[in-house]
DNA sequence: CCGCTACGGGG
DNA sequence: GGGTACGTAGCGG
């Protein structure tokens, strides 16, 4: 029987050394099927003969099946070595652990013995989730299984929240939501309810038609936000205390947790479960502007979408009160979000399964470097070489204690002002270093040629033969750069999610040669990228004076420049720069702005970096500035963001000088409203807990005083009140306090004025001219 | 300045 | 058990 699937999934059973691939055929089916595979490790002894081949298999407990001799490339050399065959998967760390003291081989010459069995069964044939084969299934097993061109299916997808209520030392599940094909909410409370809401007799019965109701779904993909450490977390615990069966998966066995590094990760067989949260924290983070990743925070930045507003301690009430209702639409909204998310981003992480070649279950879960490490070693084997051991925990101990490198080049912002600015920067910088310079751990001072010396270290890297990871990532560069042709002609989606998933392999590898716990760790390799990329920013300054730009700024990877004739000039520019870089370099235009304002902020050592432009289009870019911080209120981020606009829309700081001493003056006789007063902030610990006491914790103890409940989560809104004492003392819960009774001297000196002069400060206005009466201030004249 | 602890997400 | 823990803000010393 001939099977073509798309692969969601490996795994391997315990018994025997069969590994087990789900996935899906066109119709929709679901395929699993079992292939037998062997498990195996390498060891280079010291010498190769039959003596050493006789002491191995003469190891009883467990027995070794064979032996053979190959050979693979270790570092820059070509070895002999010896595979190690086991007759079962869990033998290799065993007979490892017997062979590692031998005399003739040691710890240090044991390779690839810890590699899970489905990770090295995907690697040695190269396969990878996300892309489609053809099985010839004989008896219940595979005898081939090849590559196939990609089909068409659909994976089914449901997500799901959970809400919990504490009873005494308890926390109980109150109320689940699934959200796909089928959408229901189940709780066991009566209330009046809509049609979606399904009420159970107690926990016991809800836990058990949720089970029943994912088996009847039968999604392929389950998507939770936070579902590793929490919904999933307290499902098991709860299925356990009232004896209910977590049979979810498809072939009857119970949903188990995996031990991972931080974060055990559920696992349903037959079925991908993905938290959502996992891989948003660990890859998808560093491209989002929202700095809390909370589901809101997060479905509001990608989706355009809110969660229905509820305080923590709301979800509470609404179930001692009975008010059900309005938790089951919290709760089916929040599903919803999740579900939304995980279409969004599902086609990227299964880009990524392709890449890497690992499953969308773990490479969901993986941190950047995890995405180079396992990439790498998909490319090693490829190559014929042997993967690096994972570093001892005392190796890793000693990275860390290394002292930081220099990082980026960072020229200080020439402050104030300017105007026509074009902004560049290198595509890609450091993996073009990497690539153009043969930046690898093997080429690192090579005894085959002198190489070549990077700037101010005293390394040099090998001219002459290609090192592995930065042949690698020559690869990926060009297989990008072709792609993004393709792209140019005809826009694909899926092609588009295939090159972000290069892209952010590529530009994760730089940093994983500095990652203490990685494979292929090259401290030196990080330092010389890093030193490399110094020197040529420093050059693209350098040349840009020579041709009449102002420098206002640059960090790392990217400079700000000015200069009449902007445009034509900086056309001009980069086709010289670009024809003096090497091949794979570019410096690109990221874009010109009209106007641009630079703040210098040197906090201890490192200088923040705080800059806010504008294009010709009126697009606001703000970075560093506090506009978006909670702890400010709501008035004091917007004259930031008006003093802003003020000077970079119309150049009038006189305008916003005006603006806010307008505003000053309003607050002075209060004709302001409350909630542009309030400031937010939140509860990390109960109350008792802190010693540091905030504002907010004042504030908190007060709510609390007046039979509020008040708790870690809740975010704090709280006023500052006039009278006498700190301001911490004066701080009080915003809905007991009138605009009467606000301090508007605190609202002016520590909200208002500090904001605005964060940026008009610069431009030479001093506090005085923004509190005082009318008195003139001077301007300083800034720009070309 | 340094070292340690607790937090993040979820409810 | 084909093994194990992340990065960092914010506090206290």
């Amino acid at each position: 029987m001939k099977l073509k699937f798309l692969l969601t999934e490996a795994d391997y059973l315990n018994e025997g050394s069969t590994i087990r691939l789900t996935g899906k055929d066109e119709k929709g089916r679901t395929v699993s099927i079992l292939v037998d595979f062997e498990p195996y490790f390498y060891v280079l002894p010291n010498r190769i003969d039959s003596k050493i081949k006789e002491k191995i298999l003469g190891i009883k407990e467990p027995k070794v099946k064979r032996i053979e001799e190959v050979e693979k490339i270790i570092g820059s050399e070509k070895k002999k070595l010896l595979k190690i065959f086991t007759f079962h998967p869990q033998d290799v760390p065993k007979i490892r652990d017997a062979i590692k003291d031998f005399p003739e081989i040691g710890h240090e010459n044991c390779f690839e013995y810890s590699i899970n069995f489905y990770r090295r069964y995907l690697i040695d044939n190269q396969f990878s989730p996300g892309e489609w084969f053809e099985a010839d299934v004989e008896g219940g097993k595979a005898k081939k299984i090849r590559k196939t061109a990609p089909k068409k299916t659909k994976l089914k997808a449901m997500a799901f929240d959970i809400e919990t209520y504490e009873e005494g030392p308890e926390t109980k599940i109150i109320m689940v939501s699934i959200y796909g094909s089928l959408k229901k909410v189940l709780t066991y409370k009566e209330s009046s309810y809509p049609d979606y809401v399904e009420v159970l007799k107690g926990e016991k019965e809800l836990l058990e038609r949720f089970v029943k109701l994912v088996k009847k779904e039968d999604p392929d993909v389950i998507y939770g936000y936070n579902s590793d450490s929490f919904d999933f977390t307290l499902i098991k615990e709860r299925a356990e205390k009232n004896k209910v069966k977590l049979d979810v998966s498809r072939d009857g066995s119970e949903l188990k947790f995996t031990r991972r590094a931080r974060i055990s990760s559920a696992e349903i067989h037959g079925r991908v479960h993905i938290d959502l949260f996992g891989f948003i924290s660990n890859i998808l983070s560093a491209q989002l502007q929202t700095e809390v990743l909370g589901l809101g925070e997060v479905s509001s930045e990608i989706l355009g979408d809110e969660k229905l507003e509820m305080q923590l301690e709301e979800i509470f009430e609404c179930w001692r009160k009975g008010n059900v209702a309005k938790l089951a639409e919290y709760c089916l909204k929040d599903s919803e979000l999740t579900y939304k998310l995980g279409e969004f981003l599902l086609p990227q992480i299964l880009e990524l399964s392709k890449l890497v070649g690992q499953t969308p279950f773990d490479v969901s879960r993986m941190t950047y470097s995890q995405i180079v490490e396992w990439y790498l070693s998909k490319r090693a084997f490829a190559t014929n070489r042997i993967i690096p051991n994972q570093p001892k925990f005392e190796e890793i101990k000693e990275r860390r204690m290394r002292s930081p490198y220099v990082g980026g080049f960072v020229k200080e912002p020439i402050e104030g002002l300017h105007k026509n600015i074009a902004v560049l920067d290198f595509r890609s910088l450091y993996p073009s270093i990497i690539a153009s310079h043969n930046i690898s751990p093997e080429t690192l001072n090579c005894n085959c040629c002198k190489g070549e010396k990077v700037p101010e270290l005293e390394y040099n890297f090998c001219k002459k033969k290609k090192g592995f990871v930065s042949a690698v990532i020559e690869e990926i560069i060009k297989k990008r750069i072709e792609i993004k042709k393709k792209l140019r002609s005809k826009f694909d989606e899926k092609i588009h999610l295939e090159e972000k998933a290069l892209k952010i392999t590529a530009n994760a590898t730089y940093g994983y040669f500095a990652f203490p716990g990685s494979k292929w760790y090259c401290f030196e390799c990080a330092q010389s990228s890093a030193a490399w990329g110094r020197f040529y920013i420093r050059k693209i300054i350098k040349e840009a004076e020579k041709e009449g730009f102002s420098v206002i700024y640059s960090d790392t990877d990217s400079v700000f420049l000015t200069s009449d004739k902007i445009k034509e000039k900086t056309k001009k520019f980069l086709t010289k720069i670009n024809k003096s870089l090497p091949g794979i370099m570019e410096l690109e235009l990221q874009g010109f702005y009209n106007r641009g304002i630079f703040v210098s902020t040197r906090v201890g050592k490192g200088a923040k970096k705080r800059y806010a432009l504008i294009d010709e289009k009126k697009n606001l870019t703000i970075r560093g500035f506090e506009t978006v911080r909670r702890d400010w209120c709501n008035l004091a981020k917007e004259v930031q963001r008006n003093v802003l606009k003020f000077v970079l829309e119309k150049d009038d700081a006189q305008g916003a000088v005006s603006y806010v001493k307008d505003i000053v003056e309003k607050i002075k006789q209060r004709k302001i409203e409350m909630k542009d007063l309030v400031i937010y902030e939140q509860l990390t610990k109960q109350i008792k807990d802190y010693e540091q006491i905030g504002p907010h914790v004042i504030a908190a103890q007060k709510m609390k005083q007046r039979g509020e409940s008040v708790g870690p989560g809740m975010i704090i809104m709280f006023v500052i009140k006039k009278g006498s004492g700190s301001i911490s003392q004066r701080a009080e819960p915003f809905e007991s306090v009138s605009v009467e009774d606000v301090d508007t001297d605190y609202y002016v000196n520590n909200q208002i004025v500090p904001a605005a002069m964060r940026v008009l400060s610069v431009l030479g206005v001093t506090e005085d001219g923004l509190k005082g009466e009318g008195k003139q201030m001077g301007l300083k004249r800034f720009g070309v």
